[in-house]
DNA sequence: ATTACAATTAGTACCTAGTCATAGTATTAA
DNA sequence: TTAATACTATGACTAGGTACTAATTGTAAT
């Protein structure tokens, strides 16, 4: 089925968003258009071809940035990270995240979402979570943008590393969790860049 | 540096673990041999090809995100159930708990079980976690089977009830948690589960 | 020293999934 | 009719390989 081009471009994206694994070929054929007419789109929306997409999703993995989790290993969105410094993420809250009732956010997702951020700040090979206290100050419902703040406040006498963790909705404090991160090497030395690549 | 064959077999498999993006070419330098043998090597080894490597690699990680977005499904299986008494379950440990790098399990799984939990284990419409303090007490690892035991402990000042949920590893005790839970009704109504999987 | 054989290097043709540049056709709007 | 827009086609080139054959080098045993 021929379709506009805007319809077409629209259609492009959202289907190489769904599975970047795809080829020009593929979608060529997909929309019945020639390869070039692919190419030409690809171009238009600055989509980045086949290898190019795959290694960005795969680095996300192995990047010298985020070395104990790749941004995608964190419940939300990374919009902001400063290593050892702080982090933010936004989550947005989807059906599958909320009680079907009532549709109030289940807890564990507000705490993965900042869990997985503290773990994110960390500069370091191997990060986790020793102990935590957190707090849920007010219900999160669906569809509502949680924006999770991470902060290195410091050590503990143990050297775990500290980090506190502030979730708002629309500036309203939702959460509030204070996590004491086990750290592999528990020095933030020098940057150790292993760019093998 | 020259080496035997054996060894920078040895070493271009740990190389390539840790680095999956390098080329042949980048190995061949390295190891100040040729691109030729880079190639028997790989094959000897039956490593495949870069563009073979990153693309497992971006699949991997697909996999995951799309995984950790269904966390529905990680909370564990209830196998004893007493209303406003305690509650048990197993999460046996898959590769989508754990982090990719190390197998150690994520946080948020552990997390997550326990305070599923603690929300099951109380006879009542809405039952929401307000606070809790949570401790890892030591790492999980793939194939694991960790057994949850959450136990009423009655009420704090603000009509909170209190839930203390131990975890398991074959009688070790891996993470323990105190949930102060929010009820609607401090009443002990009829059983509501929200099984909403 | 010569042979035997493994280890290494070299070279070729071919492949995929592109890039870039250029040229040409089809349809539509002024 | 002309010009603009959309689309298709072609050729030359690239990276990072596979698959194969052939030649060379290193080393250990006879």
């Amino acid at each position: 089925m021929r379709v506009t081009k805007v319809e077409r471009q629209r259609l492009l994206r959202s289907t190489i968003d769904e599975s970047p694994f795809i080829t020009d070929e593929e979608l060529a054929k997909k929309f019945s258009v020639s390869i070039q007419t692919i190419r030409l789109d690809r171009m238009a929306l600055s989509i980045p071809e086949l290898r190019k997409r795959i290694k960005t999703v795969a680095k996300n993995q192995w990047n010298e940035t985020v070395k104990s989790l790749t941004i995608d290993d964190v419940i939300g969105e990374i919009i902001d990270l400063e290593l050892d410094q702080r982090a933010i993420s936004i989550l947005i809250i989807k059906p599958e995240h909320v009680f079907s009732r009532n549709k109030i956010t289940r807890g564990h997702h507000l705490f993965a979402q900042a869990n997985s951020l503290a773990v994110a700040v960390i500069n370091d090979e191997l990060a986790l979570t020793a102990k935590s206290e957190i707090t849920f100050k007010r219900q999160v419902k669906q569809t509502e943008r949680v924006i999770a703040k991470a902060k290195v406040v410091g050590e503990d006498d143990k050297g775990l590393t500290i980090v506190h963790v502030d979730s708002f909705v629309e500036n309203e404090v939702v959460f509030t969790g204070r996590f004491y991160m086990y750290r592999s090497t528990e020095q933030k030395g020098e940057i150790v860049h292993e760019n093998s690549h």
